[in-house]
DNA sequence: TATTGTTATACTCTATAACTATA
DNA sequence: TATAGTTATAGAGTATAACAATA
């Protein structure tokens, strides 16, 4: 009982006709947007092979050489074996290199290694792009917009 | 070479000194605000074992009975065989009914069960409690900014 | 006993290739 | 030839339980 679609675009051909109140939600919202934003730094990190959480934990050790892995799954919000796994991945890369800390036995110390400090300076690029072209199509001033209601010293919701 | 913390609460002991420029990025902005809200969200459908995806497919179905399946993954900009998926999950679970449009019979036709439409409601109250919880916690000026921000008749920017 | 790291495992979500049956 | 749906599969991300080594 579905009238034919004539010339409509492939990307809009059969719009539902109700959301239903769905897109009156923040975090449908703030999903969708974010998907955009993760296919732009997919577009931009392509040739480098790095994901955004990737990306997260090599700048916080190149900031904070000789962290504990315990420090960065604090930091980025991670549950430590998922963090583990990940900082794993890296170490295969030759990006990053653990040792044992000499006055805890327990930790493990995390540094970039040679290739990992050539590497970041790659991401660095790569990562200015995606965030020119990004404040590009989202205009200035939605982008400072956003910027300011996400601001880090804003009271933390949860 | 660490000193050891002595008084620090658990959540924030050992913060690291340095987020090397990384919360100064929208999309890790982004991405720590939509947990807390993924969080959040879980935490009141925790009942009901539904997640935003499956939520947001419901609320569609609802709002559009005898829609197609093509329909639902454009509306959520999902590709066919996740969605496809999805909504085998609530068919198994007796929310979801498909049936063939005698019209195309390529196509696959959704509704809510009998059983869907008694769900959508104890959905419904536990997601408007979820949405009064975050903008208790985000503060009505932070929340309605979001909003304005995220409204989804702006242009979108992919 | 508590902390650090680790292994194993499960679930959600995204993505692509390849196939079917209909149109 | 194109479209709607489907299967299989791979990867990223999140989450919990259970354990070893060390403090």
């Amino acid at each position: 009982m579905r009238k034919p679609a004539k010339t409509a675009s492939p990307a809009t051909a059969n719009p539902l006709p109700d959301m239903g109140g769905l897109d009156a939600a923040l975090g449908f919202r703030l999903r969708m947007l974010e998907q955009t934003i993760m296919r732009s730094f997919a577009r931009h990190m392509e040739p480098l092979e790095i994901s955004p959480t990737l990306y997260s934990i090599l700048v916080l050790i190149a900031a904070n050489r000789d962290c504990r892995q315990s420090d960065l799954s604090q930091a980025l919000d991670m549950h430590p074996p998922n963090l583990v796994e990940r900082v794993g991945l890296l170490v295969q890369r030759g990006l990053v290199a653990r040792k044992r800390d000499a006055s805890d036995g327990r930790a493990q110390m995390l540094d970039l290694s040679e290739a990992g400090r050539a590497f970041m300076e790659k991401l660095r690029i790569a990562h200015d792009a995606h965030i020119a072209d990004l404040r590009d199509r989202f205009g200035a001033e939605r982008y400072d917009g956003l910027m300011a209601l996400t601001a880090p010293s804003l009271p933390p919701p949860c």
